[in-house]
DNA sequence: CCCAAATAGTTGCACATACAACAATTAGCT
DNA sequence: AGCTAATTGTTGTATGTGCAACTATTTGGG
């Protein structure tokens, strides 16, 4: 029994790190052939999502809404401008500095199946994972976030 | 009131992939800081801390234990070989295609930094969340893992 | 008004990670 | 024993991401 009981505790099963991290590449992998769809890598899609949702944000607003470095976000929106998605459209308050950024025509065409994956991947979790428990957990793995 | 509950629920809130996916970015950079001192990444730590305990492994154990590729097994084996901290030595059932992965000298040395690097990670995330919420939490991230 | 500090975004570089294809060896089946 | 399937690990390639350094513009203070 005991002996049974160390066997299955592995060198790192306490560690929040470490399954963190696991179970980020696991998911990201759900998300990526969801998204592979589009033809669209799940950062992407969230980019797109959000543009589409508020249009005109600036880049540093972008950074923040994403938790991402603001050269990622640069390299994000580039690679949305040449595929036709995204276009950056000079400030209205005159600001050289800062370009608004928003979705074309094709991005909008985008917006339905965008959110179907969305939902569908949502469904998907509610599969595996009570209302509940999803709720709980993502709500502390966001405070969680806001801690560090 | 209403509107104060509206503003403060960003988009992505609800989203257990785009948490998670903070979360671990977040959580990455505490730990690349922290082993950081030793000159390793999280990484390459966590591959020695598990030769120090299993020394010998073969490469597709380490591949189950770390949950990472094949191809990435090999390559972080390779840096560290190169570096200096392991070694693959011939299988001593005589099978050709696999090698054991054994630490070095130099890697034992790290064995006491490495851990007391780990625990002091442990008690930074024990002065953030309780004793309680960190077991039950890792316990739902792996279990969660497993079931993607 | 002027200047230094701050800011918005860009670019170079590095790293971890995975997929796909592959080579060499082993395992399993007839 | 022989042959095919499976396995172990390697290599090429691609991608997302961040840090550091930088440029151009804006902001703030004297």
């Amino acid at each position: 029994m005991l002996h049974i009981q160390q066997r299955s505790l592995a060198m790192f099963d306490r560690c929040l790190y470490f399954n963190t991290n696991v179970f980020s590449r696991k998911i990201e992998k759900v998300w990526i052939d969801a998204y592979s769809e589009l033809g669209l890598a799940p950062a992407h899609a969230y980019l797109l999502r959000l543009v589409l949702d508020k249009p005109g944000l600036v880049q540093r607003d972008i950074v923040t809404e994403l938790s991402l470095d603001k050269s990622t976000i640069t390299r994000f929106v580039d690679k949305m401008v040449i595929e036709g998605y995204l276009y950056r459209a000079a400030s209205p308050n005159g600001n050289l500095k800062e370009h608004c950024i928003f979705p074309t025509e094709k991005a909008l065409a985008l917006k339905e199946p965008l959110n179907r994956i969305g939902a569908d991947l949502y469904q998907k979790m509610q599969a595996l994972f009570s209302v509940e428990e999803l709720k709980s957990t993502v709500d502390w793995i966001r405070k969680a976030s806001n801690k560090l």
